[in-house]
RNA sequence: GCCCGGAUGGUGGAACGGUAUACACGGAGGACUUAAAAUCCUCUGCCUCACGGCUUGCGGGUUCGAAUCCCGCUCCGGGCACCA
């Protein structure tokens, strides 16, 4: 037993043996059950569920978890019917790598975890609703996930194509774009190439517009809504169509700059452009076929490592493009600073407005012509606005103008459009994974499609014993050979199941919507249930989610929205970001990483304990292979569930990055004791004599209550709990120090307390004679009149630098202020010698006096 | 390179354009104790013996008054990477 805490004497509560008490009523009583009563308005607030890994949770962990559960207490004390509910995103590639290993199955590797991060969440006293808890990887739950996938599918939103994909030879399977960075899988850095291959994908492209559009109502941070705006990235231009001249060929681009058009200079194609081949003149073969070979060759790696500022390569095909506004032909190369993936994968340079071309045509000595005025464009690329130069039509319009009138007279003949494009792509929908889910899709021999029917669902994961791909590069799945071969629901005959599965984002598409109806098994989710429950009145996660998570799940909502099958447009009506947490990591030039008790610090600098190795110490996101992970585990131990969950918000603002730091947390405890002694009399164990059942003139106290319980209830819905905290330790400062206490304002204190530390406050309210739960007691109300002090303490400024307060009676005029405030005889001093050119009262604040 | 945050005592942080440093940690001193722990009380931004002066990353500006608003930087963290 760490004896400094947990000592025999009165004057501390034991918080294990209470923690324990009332953690077994909460749960015989059921009273974090959901209640099924509809005439009280409703609150849904979620965490972003977390993916079971291995290495348990830290405590980083509790941070949003504690938040919400601090809202979802109060919102249920002040009459809110609240779903508070929490799952398991528990598909994905950890557990099948950890099953390798480990050679387990991932199922049980998953159960292990769940069960391992749902002992750690217990502790903490978070009043989730368990009945209601949800794993995607569970057969009840992806049975709807695959006939969500079904109904986006018979929407004509779910296709298969032929598509260059990421795929991880070590790993054997295919990862998303957002999964690979610097040409590497982001998760363990295995290295990543360019493959082909046929993949699901969602047209969420379709939906780009709507989930622009949505974004105006939500009640989010603007930097997420910022991030989701640019990663659609919906720009408006014009296509224009190119012939290549002599050939019979044409090729479109896209511009967001047209009115530049007739400063041309030459146009690219981009390598992999399919008309490459088709237009290379038989001289400029062996170049443009070197350079193809040369973009094939270098890594994406590469690429992203010089974008931007490297020099432009590209080789001429020997073709020539024909402008369309003046006829003019131009040359046409090939060069990879031109994007395959993007618009049409084929631009016109204008070197003069823009500055990629600006560079490109320097190396290459291509022609610079100028034909919007206002900058030096030999010098760099002038993208300001002005009237057009050199440009017969167009000529003294500014570019707006200029826009328009060039994109009518193309359309006027047939040679362009206007046209919006959008840096969303379609979504890449597949895996070649095990553990996810199976596409409900079976494949005829002559490569059509059947769906699965509704009724055969789910599509259950076949058992295997190996979880590789087959090394051809057929998926997992296709192992299981009994598993693939099916029935054609139609036509009786042998057909083939899909075989590659779900990416991770899909079971969190939608979780949201399951926890409103966890048990059925004849739908999704109950309709009247959900047009209760939805949207999401807030939703608490990670800043990381800002685009990928929350876009997914807003495009899956806003097509079963236009399904009618859920009645908001939108899931999560309120999003707040809990901001990281980090922690010192140490390692040395090898790049190992020590704990930091191996650690020591001599003169500044960082050793390895007992030795001359150096280290370099860093804050770092805490993660157990950096070894500076907090276990929470630890911290209840020591100091209680309830102190670390004041800790964890006390520490500074939720959103705010924070770095790990226990000593704090001595203060959050000692806070908790001094509100013990104050029901509980530390020789006695009984009441102490000081709280008295009538009440009380001391207006310190009355005004420090009230101010209290406005700040903290204003923080339910403001979420600055750490400022409502250090109220909560003024007013139990200011009771412990007064010698009598009304009753009456420990219980309100004990009521707004309870939501932060449920263990302590349920033991206390018992204690000064509840027989019911604090959990359903009401929430205390506040008197703003009583907030209010007698005096008020008027700062005196001469020419804005204070030189003495005045004491004045909160009700004082202005006159009267400044009056009083020139009596001073401080004041009186820095005034001397001058005139007072100027008097200004703030009311309630202070008095300025301008002397000169 | 672009975008978004941030920088306040020894430390975490507080502050509708109006007394900068609430609350807490740490530190110093005192009370209680045989002693220690715990608890309680007092002090604790910097300079100065003092009067007083200085202080919210740096430099300007607006204002009677700026941590807060504006302009120009520095550093730190995060995101994005040639999107025509």
């Amino acid at each position: 037993m760490s004896g400094r805490l947990h000592g025999d004497r009165m004057s501390l509560y034991d918080h294990r043996s209470i923690e324990a008490k009332w953690q077994k009523v909460w749960d015989e009583q059921g009273i974090y059950k959901t209640s099924t009563d509809r005439t009280r308005p409703k609150y849904y607030v979620l965490d972003m569920f977390p993916y079971p890994s291995g290495a348990g949770l830290h405590v980083g962990h509790p941070k949003g978890y504690v938040a919400t559960d601090i809202v979802a207490r109060a919102r249920r004390m002040m009459g809110y019917n609240v779903l508070r509910v929490m799952g398991w995103d528990s598909f994905g590639l950890p557990s099948e790598r950890q099953a390798e290993r480990e050679n387990t199955h991932p199922a049980l590797i998953t159960a292990r975890n769940i069960q391992t991060f749902k002992d750690q969440l217990s502790r903490l006293g978070l009043s989730y609703d368990w009945d209601r808890e949800l794993a995607t990887s569970d057969a009840k739950y992806y049975k709807w996930t695959q006939w969500i996938f079904l109904q986006l599918y018979n929407a004509g939103l779910a296709y298969r194509s032929e598509t260059p994909v990421n795929w991880c030879p070590a790993l054997g399977t295919v990862l998303a774009n957002e999964e690979v960075k610097d040409g590497v899988y982001v998760e363990t850095g295995d290295p990543v190439e360019r493959r082909s291959m046929t993949q699901w994908m969602f047209r969420i492209t379709a939906y780009a517009d709507k989930l622009l559009a949505g974004l105006e109502d939500l009640d989010w941070p603007d930097g997420i809504k910022k991030q989701q705006r640019d990663w659609i990235g919906r720009s408006v231009g014009a296509e224009v169509s190119f012939a290549v001249a002599g050939t019979g060929h044409s090729f479109k681009v896209f511009t967001t700059r047209p009115d530049t058009l007739i400063g041309c200079s030459y146009a690219v194609l981009a390598p992999e452009h399919e008309l490459v081949e088709a237009i290379t003149t038989p001289e400029r073969a062996a170049a443009v076929h070197a350079y193809r070979e040369q973009v094939k060759r270098r890594s994406d790696r590469d690429r992203m490592a010089q974008a931007a500022d490297a020099p432009k390569t590209g080789v001429w095909t020997g073709a020539y493009a024909v402008n369309p506004v003046t006829g003019e032909e131009v040359q046409l190369w090939i060069a990879d600073y031109v994007l395959a993936g993007y618009g049409t994968g084929a631009v016109f340079a204008c070197p003069a407005h823009d500055e990629r071309d600006h560079a490109f045509a320097r190396t290459h000595g291509l022609a610079i012509r100028e034909v919007v005025a206002g900058g030096d464009v030999q010098t760099a690329a002038y993208t300001g606005d002005g009237p057009h130069v050199n440009s017969d039509f167009l000529n003294g319009l500014d570019i707006e103008t200029a826009k328009k009138v060039v994109t009518s007279w193309l359309e006027e003949r047939g040679s362009g459009r206007e046209m919006v494009q959008y840096r969303l792509r379609d979504w890449l929908f597949a895996r070649q994974r095990y553990w996810g889910e199976p596409f409900p899709i079976l494949e005829r021999p002559d490569g059509t499609i059947v769906t699965v029917p509704e009724a055969e669902l789910p599509v259950v994961l076949p058992e295997l014993a190996e979880f590789k791909g087959t090394g051809d590069g057929r998926p997992p799945l296709a192992r299981a050979e009994e598993w693939v071969k099916a029935k054609d629901p139609v036509t009786g005959l042998p057909v083939q199941r899909e075989t590659s599965t779900m990416p991770q984002w899909a079971g969190s598409c939608w979780y949201y919507l399951r926890f409103i109806s966890p048990d059925r098994d004849d739908v999704a989710w109950d309709r009247g249930d959900e047009s209760y429950w939805m949207p999401v009145d807030l939703y608490v996660g990670g800043a990381e989610h800002a685009v990928l998570h929350l876009l997914y799940s807003r495009f899956w909502h806003q097509v079963l929205f236009d399904l009618k099958l859920v009645s908001t447009p939108e899931p999560f009506k309120r999003l707040y970001n809990q901001g990281m947490i980090l922690a010192n990591s140490y390692r040395d030039a090898r790049g190992k990483y020590y704990y930091p008790t191996q650690v020591e610090e001599k003169s500044g600098t960082w050793f390895v304990k007992g030795t001359d190795t150096p280290v370099e110490r860093k804050l770092e996101k805490m993660s157990k292979s950096r070894y500076n992970v907090e276990n929470p585990d630890d911290m209840c131990d020591q100091y209680g569930a309830d102190a670390l969950r004041l800790y964890e918000l006390f520490m500074g603002p939720l959103e705010d990055t924070a770095i790990w730091e226990t000593t704090g947390v001595a203060g959050t405890r000692r806070f908790l004791e001094r509100a013990w002694r104050l029901v509980v009399d530390p020789e006695t164990g009984e009441r102490p004599s000081k709280l008295v059942d009538h009440a009380v003139d001391d207006r310190p106290l009355e005004r420090s209550l009230h101010s209290m319980l406005k700040k903290v209830s204003e923080a339910v819905d403001s979420l600055k709990f750490n400022t409502a905290i250090a109220e909560m330790m003024m007013f139990v400062n200011e009771a412990t120090r007064a010698s009598a206490v009304p009753v009456e304002a420990v219980d309100a204190f004990v009521r707004v307390l309870a939501p932060f530390a449920p263990h302590v406050s349920e033991e206390l309210w018992a204690r000064l004679g509840h027989s019911e739960s604090v959990t359903g007691a009401s929430w205390p109300s506040f008197d703003e009149s009583k907030i209010k002090a007698d005096t008020l303490t008027l700062s005196v400024q001469v020419n804005g630098k204070l030189r003495a307060t005045i004491e004045v009676a909160p009700d004082i005029s202005a006159e009267d202020a400044i009056a009083t405030a020139k009596r001073s005889e401080s004041v009186q001093k820095f005034v001397a010698g001058g005139t007072i050119r100027r008097e200004i009262y703030v009311p309630g604040r202070l008095v300025n006096l301008v002397v000169n």
